[in-house]
RNA sequence: GGCGGCGUAGCCAAGAGGCUAAGGCAGAGGUCUGCAAAACCUUUAUUCAGCGGUUCGAAUCCGCUCGCCGCCUCCA
């Protein structure tokens, strides 16, 4: 039995979806103006896992997640500037320019973490139509309210607001370090549209003269949309907890008296040296980057190393330890492939209660509000099994061993491979590679049979120096790729 | 000022009332080896920031103290 924790009640919770077996699920998808950063790694990896993990125990997903291309100001909400305008006016490009080159970006790197594709990506300007009737609906409901081509929603009329959040409205006025609009009738309502200059570069028809969409809508109504006007599940950072769910739930339950949510899932923040990484500190590491020094396989390993409502924080030694810890496990599984030939079949039944064990024990974490952490301990147990030695050097097995190494493969695929998704793969053109590796192989193999150790040695820092690793053994040399 | 969270070995990190406090990395010793690396074996927290309290029993619940962080402005 599945349980979640729940924001919106601070609870674990049991996992009941509204129309079993199908799962609405939203994320929060990024701002594309600038590069995708550790911070989007350790998020989206995290749904990622949760999302495949759904689909595993049998549930139907419907995975959706924005891309915001237009809506959110930088400082105060007055003289404030669209991220996108800025970077725009920067890079002397069209605001389109930018948001698409940021997508492209965007799923250029979780492709390379691994992250599934969300069944829908769905773009804030896409939707621009939807959400003008859905600012008509709330001025209708007395909602919202508008000012001289501004529209705001009137938080005073909505008696849940702060129950995500767990603030107060009279508090967040005492707190406020904002200069407010003069035009709002509370300090604390928040913008559903917002009026446009006539030089503002994206600026859209509506009721209201001309303008743009305030900042919280573009996920109420494409959620809504998409997923129907209750959704299981909405995910998103820690750090958008408020104000952006606690105004999307205020306009979504306003607009259609029905609880916009069930389950609200946040992923907390990765840190660097224990402060939150953003642009604004300048402490931001972005992806491309970071894959230079590190496959993103390790960066996958490493944030699910932690649990995803635990600040994680980074550090090169850290990724350093997550690398050494799954090259242990990718070297495992590898050299487990080589030595089936069988295709990679998970078993009907497992035959070893011992193995049975392993996928009971990894799901109970993985039930337990996704605790990747405890999975991937289980992962290294069944490493230890395959690989443990009675002393002598020699692997301890039961009467069957091949039929163990099977099922063994068989749980990396199921639990790493298919839940996890950590790749245990070695590149393409593997074959010629190998082939010209054993090669090399066997000529120092004679070198070393004449004791020849100079020769021998040569061939083995040569092939270090291009990232081959010799490992002589019992059986022969094997190789191992850095 | 308001709201929330965190503090577990050298590092990363699970655990949320009761079996010996997961796992990874690093370290130490050993096996193997021409040397090396890897792998394997053994080992590494009488204790969970500190102090009180509740309880038969507390990393886990409550209170206080100290330290750190997040949100309250766009952010994953």
């Amino acid at each position: 039995m599945l349980k979640i924790y729940n924001t919106l009640t601070r609870k674990k919770e049991k996992f009941v979806p509204l129309h079993p077996p199908f799962v609405g699920m939203y994320v929060c998808g990024p701002t594309v103006y600038d590069d995708p950063h550790l911070g989007h790694a350790k998020t989206y990896i995290s749904f990622d896992v949760i999302v495949r993990f759904l689909r595993e125990s049998g549930y139907h997903v419907r995975y959706i997640q924005n891309i915001t291309d237009v809506g959110h100001l930088l400082g105060d909400e007055q003289e404030g500037e669209d991220r996108i305008l800025k970077r725009a006016k920067i890079e002397k490009l069209e605001p389109a320019e930018i948001a698409y080159k940021y997508e492209v970006a965007y799923f250029r790197d979780m492709d390379l973490l691994n992250c599934l594709r969300p069944d829908i990506s769905c773009r804030a300007t896409g939707h621009v139509p939807e959400m003008i009737e859905l600012v008509e609906k709330l001025i209708k409901k007395g909602y919202g309210y508008e000012v001289g081509g501004n529209v705001y929603f009137d938080v005073s009329r909505f008696k849940g607001y702060g129950k995500l959040s767990g603030r107060r409205v009279e508090e967040l006025v005492k707190g406020s370090r904002v200069k407010v609009a003069e035009d709002k009738r509370h300090p604390a309502d928040f913008a559903l549209w917002k009026k446009a200059d006539p030089q503002h570069l994206m600026q859209w028809p509506s009721p209201w003269g001309r303008g743009f969409p305030g900042w919280h809508l573009e996920c109420s109504v494409m959620g809504m949309k998409y997923l129907g006007d209750s959704i299981d599940i909405h995910g998103g950072g820690l750090d958008n907890q408020f104000p952006h769910h606690e105004c999307e739930i205020a306009q979504s339950e306003a607009a259609t008296g029905k609880p916009f949510v069930k389950y609200w899932l946040h992923n907390n923040m990765l840190t660097i040296d224990g402060q939150k990484m953003s642009k604004s500190l300048g402490n931001h590491v972005t992806l491309a980057e970071l894959f230079q020094k590190y496959d993103p396989m390790i960066v996958r390993f490493f944030v699910l190393q932690g649990h995803y409502r635990s600040p994680q924080d980074f550090s090169d030694k850290a990724l350093d330890a997550a690398r050494s810890g799954f090259e242990r496990l990718k070297n495992t599984v590898l050299g487990l492939r080589r030595l089936l030939i069988d295709e990679i079949e998970m078993p009907k039944q497992m035959k070893e209660e011992k193995w049975n064990q392993h996928q009971k024990k990894f799901y109970h974490f993985m039930n337990d509000d996704f605790n990747t952490s405890g999975a991937i301990s289980v992962l290294f147990d069944i490493v230890k099994d395959i690989t443990s030695t009675d002393g002598s050097g020699f692997v301890v097995w039961g009467p069957n061993p091949k039929e163990e190494l099977n099922q063994a493969n068989a749980l990396f695929k199921h639990l790493g491979e298919d839940i996890l998704g950590l790749k245990f793969e070695e590149e393409a053109n593997q074959e010629l590679e190998d082939d010209l590796i054993q090669l090399l192989i066997q000529q120092r193999e004679r070198f070393r049979k004449q004791k020849e150790w100079e020769k021998a040695d040569e061939i083995r820092d040569s092939l270090e120096k291009i990232g081959i690793i010799l490992e002589d053994g019992k059986e022969g040399t094997k190789y191992i790729k850095k």
